[in-house]
DNA sequence: GAGTGTGAATGTATTCACAGCA
DNA sequence: TGCTGTGAATACATTCACACTC
């Protein structure tokens, strides 16, 4: 079973398996091909995806869910609780805080910081506020690698060069804007109105 | 200058582009090294990207900014309002109904869908909400092609079913779950929490 | 000569086709 | 025999290298 590297779009796909197999029976098996019908994919992806994790499917017979479980979870690192920081404690932040799912997940914001005296050096929904300027201090003593921006356009470069300042390596960008990070550190823009922005053409060009 | 399908993921960039460029003076010029110094992307890639909407660079001065607005809002489709349908009426919703950007955008939420009694058959915020069973009515009147789908993960799938039904050609899925649409649907799944959990992957593997 | 624009080369992801196993 | 697992083929995206133009 030689380690390949896995698929940077299967590392995203994978997730996605994990969050439906949550709803799935743990003691169930699957076959790739069902799994497919409920996901809208194809069953060689599928496959595919799961045979970066090894080999653990039985032909005839299908998946054990619980083992996919297990297997993607030790593979994507979410086998443990991974730190956040909070940048921006506004109407998205507060938002993403008190989000359902972010609560059932194993990312736990453990430190929020803003610029607006009125939100900072206190709790804003059990979480401890800090001025933007004591970003670097904090988050190196917690150690937290992984950063959201949940602030104005305008803050929002500002917020990545802090973050990345205090050695943050991952940081999830809701802000509608793109930032510029260095190369080492891993950058996701989630605003949703750019993924709007795609769908006219969809449409028309269908 | 014969027209070539813009490739896929280029529609994406333009868009990012698009909002980079409404940052910038108008009347400027700008040439594809700047702007990849500001994106963080290569600069031939750019130069890529702009020229499946045609030829208008000049070598030695770069793009006109405002040539390069007006080219990349038609391209996409985006220099005219589309009206959008938002399903699930809680704090989610609300929150994408309030959102400064959005209001700021070409996409204006015509209606709203909830289950709750007390959400239905009245204004919030401006927008009147109807029951789920009276989506395909009133979409199909208004003529709506882009739903946006902001309930909790249960009600997802029902509403994407009928948001398809109402003849509904893209969905932007906010909840924490995959929704399955029929190929002819454009389908996003736009879940911070996703894009979050493949950033263990990338610590643990750089 | 400092920029754009693009065919060719490379790199990455997906699908195909089928060998192998329970 | 119905499923998994995977090398080979294909499709798609990015980068390279350079011709071209102002």
């Amino acid at each position: 079973m030689i380690k390949e590297a896995i698929s940077k779009n299967a590392i995203l796909r994978l997730s996605l398996y994990l969050t439906h197999l949550k709803r799935i029976d743990r003691e169930k098996r699957i076959t790739s091909d069902q799994f497919a019908d409920q996901l809208g994919i194809s069953d060689v992806r599928i496959r595919k995806d799961f045979s970066y994790l090894g080999r653990f499917g039985i032909p005839r017979k299908g998946y054990r869910v619980d083992k996919l479980q297990e297997q993607i979870s030790k593979a994507l690192g979410l086998d443990r609780v991974w730190s956040v920081a909070l940048v921006g404690m506004g109407t998205l932040g507060r938002f993403v805080l008190n989000s359902p799912a972010l609560k059932k997940s194993v990312f736990s914001v453990r430190v929020g910081f803003d610029v607006d005296p009125k939100k900072t050096s206190r709790k804003i929904d059990s979480v401890n506020v800090y001025h933007l300027y004591e970003m670097p201090r904090i988050i190196r003593k917690e150690k937290i690698k992984i950063g959201i921006i949940a602030t104005s356009t305008e803050a929002a470069q500002e917020s990545a060069d802090l973050l990345i300042l205090s050695g943050i390596k991952a940081i999830l960008n809701l802000s509608h804007i793109g930032v510029v990070v260095p190369s080492y550190v891993k950058l996701q823009n989630a605003n949703f109105i750019s993924q709007l922005e795609i769908m006219p053409y969809h449409i028309l060009n269908s």
